[in-house]
DNA sequence: TTTTAAGTTTACATAATTGTTACAATTCAC
DNA sequence: GTGAATTGTAACAATTATGTAAACTTAAAA
């Protein structure tokens, strides 16, 4: 019986991921916890810790191997394997998204795109043609993807995930305002850009409160 | 002398406001801490305490008036105020949020957008034009932006961000992929869209082993 | 008008989670 | 082999969330 993994190391591993990777491009071979730990901000301990859930990837008076805690980590993330990913709605974010985000070192493949605009069906978005909405259930049917990238407006936001969750969608990445209603056999990341900014916002006004 | 409030707080209040917000445009007047712990899926003695923090903005007996506690938490949010943002990098994401974000909404007014390619310099984005990133230095000094919203390549982040650091701004909402190194007097909220489909991909392939 | 009961916040005590400290066990490099 | 370095882990501390009793408000009933 395996212990659960805590959301809080979860969150903290794509950050450790990332780290890694650029140690790894700079030919960096091997590194302490404490040397990472430093680099990072965060204590040696919970480095440990953190990877200590997983198993033990280091060996004691030599630290960590990064080309291969590098490659543990993308296996437990999941990175190895790549699933397949819809976005639906091209507007703006979306649209962003498809040149921005480097989906197949992420451990996703985009397979398709769909849109409700007429305007927007058919254009060229790298190397796949904007589809229609209305042609995304036999989409599913044939191709099975496993997650979906949400960027429609606020206002059917729900109504299409419980769509995409009818046709066998579970996984989210939910761009759009609304959120999403739960269910237990969906998982959901939210990126809410509006909330990232109120922080921000209240972070500056409380320093400068303090200033004051 | 006041206690800090801890940022595990701060980072649910722009999701209470959410909520309010969209009880107050479906014209609920009131709500107690048990209907919203309901409708927002967490307990009622959480969101009662996270308030709390800032005061007491309920009464025994009838509950939260919607429209004064939505007006509270936007003046603890600071959105009151509203700070100038410029936008550094007009690539992909960043040409896409000055449409799609309501920065009036969340506290900022964008004043300025800037990048280094000949071919974005003097294009019309909504009703600002896109100015040479060279000229972002007498910008600042005549408009002084608090914020400015990074979207540049990961190699370049860190050295924008010290140039406009050493500029005056102090403030960064952080698209790049790389991690700005952190100052005691500069409040930074990351995005990091890899890390998110990290972490979803994590959850899928955790839900797809325990079904196996 | 007064009383009573139901419902709610506030404030505090308790429980659970999360992070840190400390150290024994192990390994590497010389 | 010996010593310095480093992990893995257990015990401890701090933080965060939950549960609950007391005080208060409203509204309905007497």
């Amino acid at each position: 019986m395996e212990k659960p993994v805590s959301s809080s190391v979860i969150k903290r591993l794509p950050r450790y991921y990332r780290y890694l990777g650029e140690l790894l491009s700079l030919g960096i071979e091997r590194i302490s916890s404490k040397e990472l730990s430093q680099r990072m901000g965060i204590t040696a301990s919970q480095i440990r810790q953190d990877l200590n859930c997983f198993g033990g990837f280091g060996q004691q008076g030599y630290g960590y191997n990064v080309e291969y805690l590098y490659g543990e980590i993308a296996k437990i993330l999941g990175l190895d394997f790549k699933y397949k990913a819809i976005l639906v709605g091209v507007g703006n974010i979306g649209h962003a998204l498809t040149r921005n985000t480097n989906f197949e070192k992420r451990g996703f493949n985009l397979v398709g795109i769909f849109d409700t605009d007429p305007q927007k069906i058919g254009m060229k978005i790298q190397n796949l043609t904007v589809l229609d909405y209305k042609e995304v259930k036999s989409f599913i049917e044939m191709e099975c993807p496993t997650m979906a990238i949400l960027s429609v407006p606020r206002v059917v936001a729900n109504q299409v995930a419980n769509e995409l969750y009818d046709m066998g969608i579970k996984a989210f990445l939910n761009f759009s305002y609304a959120e999403l209603a739960k269910r237990d056999d969906v998982v959901v990341e939210n990126i809410h850009l509006g909330d990232s900014l109120m922080r921000l916002c209240y972070k500056i006004s409380k320093k400068n409160k303090n200033e004051v």
